[in-house]
DNA sequence: TATAATAATGATAATCGTTATCAAATTGAG
DNA sequence: CTCAATTTGATAACGATTATCATTATTATA
């Protein structure tokens, strides 16, 4: 049976209170401010036992380390080629029916059936485009 | 300048002929067969370059180690939610340009540009979903 | 509230996938 | 063919994550 812990509370807090996504060693460092006896292990234990509870998502980046996002909620990411920021895109829910609809159209294509979908956009963010227009 | 090797030239054959999605290592065992000398570093370090060129594309997998797709084509990746394989889907040009319209309003909601986007969709499979009916 | 069972912790060793190093082999321009 | 540049294969090193385990915290029940 699942107990309570501090340092569970603390590191779902510490996430949710971001808008970022951040890896398990940047959370580390940030709780450790609060609470200095935490272990690097509790952190990675707890960060994968959130994501199996499905109250947080675990991001596999590119290149580097794992990145955990506090919002379960679905929602599409993007990601910038230039400063490889991540941004959330949230939808309403019209479009996100509309995109559903579309998506199990597409599973039906090999007779699957879909239950859920992972949308990543990959381009130039609002601040990097702004910068590449200037600096042309 | 690049210059061509008998292991680049394999390691990418190897891949096309392939529908699945393997890792280095299992790419690296399926080559020895024919080419017993080549070492599994040679193997990553030209993944490693045949993707930077764009031939074939990396693919993150959930957990377990990196998986390579040989079709630089875009398409959509649906991986089971029972048996964890992984399928491609491929959708026709109608089909693309309204996905890319839908993607490139997306982006525009935070202001950004798309370029490119990837698209997972997970659930069971034709197989699984069979299997999960007749259990039942 | 005290006890006891069980789960979680933190330190750190171990593991895994991948990359770096480097001497030897291969490739290709002239 | 020669020679410079690139690639190779063996393996050491690395970074991220997981496993181990004695100690501590949590919680059900007396």
């Amino acid at each position: 049976m699942k107990k309570y812990s501090r340092q569970r509370e603390m590191i779902l807090q510490s996430l949710r209170n971001r808008v970022d996504h951040p890896t398990a060693e940047t959370l580390y460092e940030d709780i450790k401010a609060k609470m200095p006896e935490i272990g690097i292990a509790t952190v990675y234990r707890n960060l994968s036992d959130l994501c199996e509870t499905g109250q947080i998502v675990k991001i596999k980046s590119k290149n580097g380390p794992d990145r955990f996002d506090g919002n379960p909620e679905p929602h599409i990411h993007f990601e910038c080629d230039s400063c490889h920021e991540i941004y959330d895109i949230y939808i309403h829910d019209v479009q996100t029916k509309k995109m559903d609809n579309e998506i199990q159209r597409l599973a039906e294509n090999i007779g699957a059936e879909a239950e859920r979908s992972n949308i990543w956009i990959y381009g130039f963010c609002k601040k990097c485009k702004l910068l590449k227009n200037i600096n042309n």
